[in-house]
RNA sequence: GUCCCCAUCGUCUAGCCCGGUCAAGGACAUCGCCCUUUCACGGCGGUAACGGGGGUUCGAAUCCCCCUGGGGACGCCA
């Protein structure tokens, strides 16, 4: 293939959804995999819903998943401007050039009267259409409902029987033309609509392949209409499946985090986002998961496209997420977990390089645990809260005698050893065995309590050396009030 | 309502184009075992799917038709 010209073309909205995000990755993936050129177009046709920082966001988003435009409205390129805002002039050409040749007609309908008609036809059980009542407008009727304040939108004539669409994932989609009303390309205040701008950008910027979501494939013959009566070729287009929630509607809010923004939020690495994204509606030939931005380059092909739609699987994103912070290294990880540590005030901003390998210590004793950096703050009160309550289902460990002898043995072990003797605790755990006479479960979960008050969290080596004899020792005591008090209320 | 797309384990999917090698493979989740003097990580194993009905064929997950189910589109939204 030559001249591969791909775009990612989204509204801006605020925010990157993960659906659009996907569609970006492809086009990207084929783009650097065919060694073509990816562009990024901003579609602000729809000035009402234009939020003025949204662009920027979605640049940052696409910076931050590792995806590289080669034209756009931050870097320019031979076929700008790339903001449809700023194109308004050009679509007004090609409307003209349509109206001239018969393809396109002025249309002086108000939105409450096609609104009426379509509720008429709905009601008769028919198709809502456009009935074309201003095809055949006269100069006299045109003046007069100018007179009357109407200033006309244009619609392109639909006179094709069939259309087409050789579609690279789904094959051939034909089309029938009757079903296809004449749509408005010019709104009345002389904006493109969407049809329009899309394929006059499209065409103008030599773009070769589109690639987009299926929801655009019934648009795709009103638009290769266009592209006809303009006497130009279509470029190749393949309809990728849907992204769904996990109730198989469209992914939206309702489902949770949709936006890349929020998974960067939460601290989540952004190959693991791109991986697990790739995965969804594409196979690798070998049926390798776990694929590195240039392994995904290397295989990615449309032909292993599917063709049915996917749920977004949390679960498995996750999974995969953990992959990525478990292979991480650890510097780079407790870099990525710095902020959410601070947040919570367990560090401070500014730290000596002794705070930063004690940083890295706590990271790294909890890297095996977590899918996402926020998750590591979450885990990581363990070495700060010093009068930590115990969680439900570590309460019966303070309900038995044997446990309770475990936590006495670890308190009188611990008092025996200086600050400095502690270490890792391998020690006292040595100790407190040899006390209790207790080994395995029975042994490392009343400790485990005792200091931190759950039944999870870091080995108890990187607990003792990280929190040190004094304030283990007052955790112990601690949840030893704990359970009396527990006793004393049955 | 009309048009369009889709249909393999709970989920993501391989296989389908070029029918037999598929008593359908992998991954997530789940269950069990092992490792670890604990939870996790890791290792091993189990449960689990070709939506239904007709064809075509010696033979169909694979090809054809119908049904059903799901999704999408029918906007002066993109």
């Amino acid at each position: 293939m030559e001249n591969i010209r791909v775009r990612f073309a989204p509204s801006p909205t605020g925010y990157l959804h993960i659906g659009n995000a996907r569609t970006a990755l492809f086009n990207w993936l084929f783009a650097r995999h065919h060694g073509g050129r990816f562009i990024l177009r901003i579609e602000d046709t729809d000035l009402d819903r234009h939020v003025a920082e949204a662009e920027e966001v979605i640049i940052q988003d696409f910076a931050w998943l590792g995806l590289d435009w080669d034209e756009g409205p931050d870097r320019g390129g031979p076929y700008g401007p790339y903001r449809q805002s700023e194109r308004i002039a050009i679509y007004k050409e090609y409307a003209r050039r349509l109206i001239d040749c018969g393809r396109a007609y002025y249309c002086y309908c108000t939105p409450q009267e096609l609104e009426h008609s379509r509720q008429m036809m709905l009601s008769r059980g028919q198709t809502p259409q456009y009935e074309g009542r201003c095809l055949h407008l006269s100069e006299d009727q045109k003046r007069a409902f100018e007179q009357e304040g109407r200033r006309p939108s244009v619609r392109f004539r639909v006179l094709e029987e069939a259309v087409v669409v050789q579609d690279l994932i789904r094959g051939q989609v034909s089309f029938d033309g009757q079903t296809i009303g004449d749509f408005i390309i010019l709104r009345s205040d002389g904006r493109a609509a969407y049809n329009f701008a899309v394929v006059v950008d499209d065409l103008l910027m030599k773009i070769s392949h589109v690639l987009r979501g299926e929801d655009h494939l019934s648009n795709t013959p009103k638009q290769i209409l266009i592209y006809q009566a303009l006497g130009a070729q279509p470029p190749q287009f393949g309809h990728m499946p849907m992204i769904l929630g996990p109730d198989r509607t469209r992914l939206s809010k309702r489902h949770g985090a949709t936006s890349v923004s929020s998974y960067r939020q939460k601290g989540y690495l952004p190959e693991a986002i791109m991986n697990y994204l790739a995965l969804l509606g594409w196979s690798s030939p070998d049926e390798k998961e776990i694929l590195s931005r240039e392994e995904l380059i290397q295989n990615f092909t449309v032909e292993r496209m599917s063709k049915s739609a996917a749920i977004f699987d949390l679960t498995k994103l996750n999974w995969m997420s953990g992959c990525y912070i478990r292979q991480a290294d650890r510097k780079r990880l407790t870099k990525e977990c710095l902020p959410f540590l601070q947040e919570r005030g367990y560090i401070d901003r500014q730290l000596t390089d002794r705070e930063m390998s004690r940083a890295e210590e706590i990271v790294g004793s909890l890297q095996a645990k977590v899918s996402y950096c926020a998750q590591v703050a979450d885990l990581a009160s363990v070495y700060f809260d010093d009068t930590p309550s115990v969680d439900q289902e570590s309460r019966i460990w303070l309900e038995t005698n044997e446990s309770i002898a475990v936590m006495q043995a670890l308190e009188e072990v611990l008092e025996s050893f200086s600050a400095e003797e502690l270490g890792d605790g391998h020690e006292v755990i040595k100790g407190v065995q040899d006390k209790s006479g207790q080994k395995g479960k029975k042994l490392y979960m009343p400790m485990r309590v005792a200091l931190t008050g759950k039944m999870s969290g870091p080995e108890l080596g990187a607990i003792f050396s990280l929190v040190g004899r004094e304030r283990c020792l007052s955790r112990v005591k601690h949840i030893l009030s704990l359970a009396e008090q527990l006793t004393k209320h049955e």
